[in-house]
DNA sequence: TATGAATGAGCATTCATTCAT
DNA sequence: CATGAATGAATGCTCATTCAT
């Protein structure tokens, strides 16, 4: 009945926004963006139809929010990475992560990467992706140089790609690829142990 | 009069399943599988709703003849590559060969590696896929080795793993992505220079 | 404002829901279940397809709805029939509520005959025809019984049939058949005159 | 090469007609005339979708062949009903062999029967059947009072009727109806044991 | 007579999206 | 802010029918 003050609305929002994008992700990374309809989402998130039509205008638009969530929680692993005092602590840290990602959140790593083959499709990520990688090489590349690798860049790059091509592949072959050993591979390519 | 041969039928049948591959292959390269209706599918082949199910029970079944494509012709390149003489010459026909592929067709590229993510839903494929994997290590192991690499199973799996992850970051950056320089990169490191 | 109360949405939806079945069980009665699309009962509803879809999860699905209807109606009758005195009474009312159905509402008897000559193909309805069958049989044995007739139970059995052959044919045959002379003459033979 | 003669063209002819109505009358009995497709009649047949619109211009001409034959059957019957000598035994015939064409082909029997539900889509056959009809309850009353039954017409037609609804019945219950024991009750009501 | 490739209208069904309440 | 009934275009797929050979 009394009016709600705008803090408390504002609140509201937040709230409802992020049932519908839990839901959003989880039923994604379940079964594709393709083969989720708008009427799952909604049920998993106990939600109406109309009130994800209140925030999101597009199923499309969906996205935008999922891999802003992904950002989101990429900063907070770059500010943990920080805390490493050395280069190789902070590299280690970093493929550490990326791993256990991988591994353990291989649903949601499926669907980032589903989605970022598609990129065409959601203009609004196109350039986020971009100025990630953009930003991620040179920082890679000078912890490579701290650490005494030549050709730091160079090794950045192919770094990057190493990891990504294994995230990809494990994604598709699953346990038959040794992903421990692969991981032990690369700490020894870059001297990181 | 009589109707025709077997063979006459058998050719008319190639032509118009070639016909409609064809068209799918594009279609699905250029929009994905799910943004493809089989009505654009068949409006591109310039052939009717009908003829399409007379050769393709599902919608799916199509990824089956394109994904035949794709493997016959990888084993037409493994041909041409067991023409070169030198395990390093024949790892450089590899390596510039999918680099040609990643670069020249790729849209086709990214359309095998878009269903690869989703083999789940392509049984088929997947076993091919899974095979052609476990197949290709040793044999990329072996001319390793020859060619003086040590840790040489390690490494193939490795190397296999960053070419895959150059494709699909060439997938998602496009020019962005330097790609002679990386192509440069792996021939330096294994030593195919 | 606010949303509609539970007891507003539910009676909008048996509205719905009504229009439709009315809708259907009209148009299969005059055209038969295979000859009836739903875009059809949907136009004859006047409604749109998507919400045929929100009620009725298969084409189906409609039959149980229909013969769900024709049950309860069947209950009425059976109420109102509990209310003559005397069993040759009853057993009056219902041969001729039957004539009656039959007759004014051919079409619907039809529709339900031709169902449950298909009963293999609506599991649901099935095991409801068999329950109707099964306990009406032992009633109209006993009101047989009580009015005197021998060996009721078989007596019972040859008049459902008899009822069900007339009416079957009166479906085929039309006004060739003299219903009412065998009504006269059942009811002569079962001594309700 | 040599022209053939006449008959034998139409020898020919005959064998494929009927080898395209065995092959319909078996489908449609199993899986009814909705159910069934051309394609799978002409397999079942194994002959061309072109042979058999030689023969039959439309789906729904399958059921005048297929009507037909029953009726070609029939004929066979009532002849062999002829050499009984008296008209009891005449009348047992004619209610054995509809038993046993009831229980022993039974899909058969339901076919036709939901045919005869449908007669107003098959005109040709209508016509037929009205004839079968008319010509038939005479002949049972004549037998009927040759047998000493009084009202013959009137009995005869519920003795049709109530042979149709039997079977009728059985369609839909199958086991669950006692078909022997209504047999019995029908010799001993028309005094033909 | 006989074949089967080819057609395309038509069907059941789905689902993103809207809007009155 | 929140609801869910309602929409209808679009989809994958089927199948009776035609026709060149």
């Amino acid at each position: 009945m009394s009016p709600r003050t705008t803090e408390q609305l504002q609140e509201v929002r937040e709230i409802s926004k992020n049932k519908i994008l839990d839901a959003a992700l989880k039923l994604f990374a379940e079964r594709g963006f393709h083969n989720t309809s708008i009427s799952q989402i909604t049920k998993e998130a106990g939600v109406s139809k109309g009130l994800l039509y209140n925030y999101f205008q597009k199923k499309e638009e969906l996205i935008d929010g999922i891999v802003g969530k992904a950002m989101a929680e990429g900063e907070e692993l770059m500010r943990e990475m920080m805390e490493q005092t050395s280069p190789q602590a902070k590299l280690r840290f970093i493929i550490n992560a990326a791993f256990t990602e991988i591994t353990e959140r291989k649903e949601y790593y499926k669907l980032i990467t589903s989605l970022s083959l598609q990129l065409d499709h959601f203009k609004n990520v196109k350039e986020i992706v971009f100025a990630k990688y953009q930003n991620s090489i040179p920082f890679f590349a000078s912890l490579l140089e701290e650490s005494g690798v030549e050709n730091a860049e160079e090794e950045a790059m192919i770094l990057a790609a190493t990891m990504d091509g294994i995230g990809a592949q494990f994604i598709v072959l699953g346990e038959i690829l040794p992903i421990e050993k692969l991981k032990e591979s690369l700490f020894k390519r870059f001297k990181l142990l």
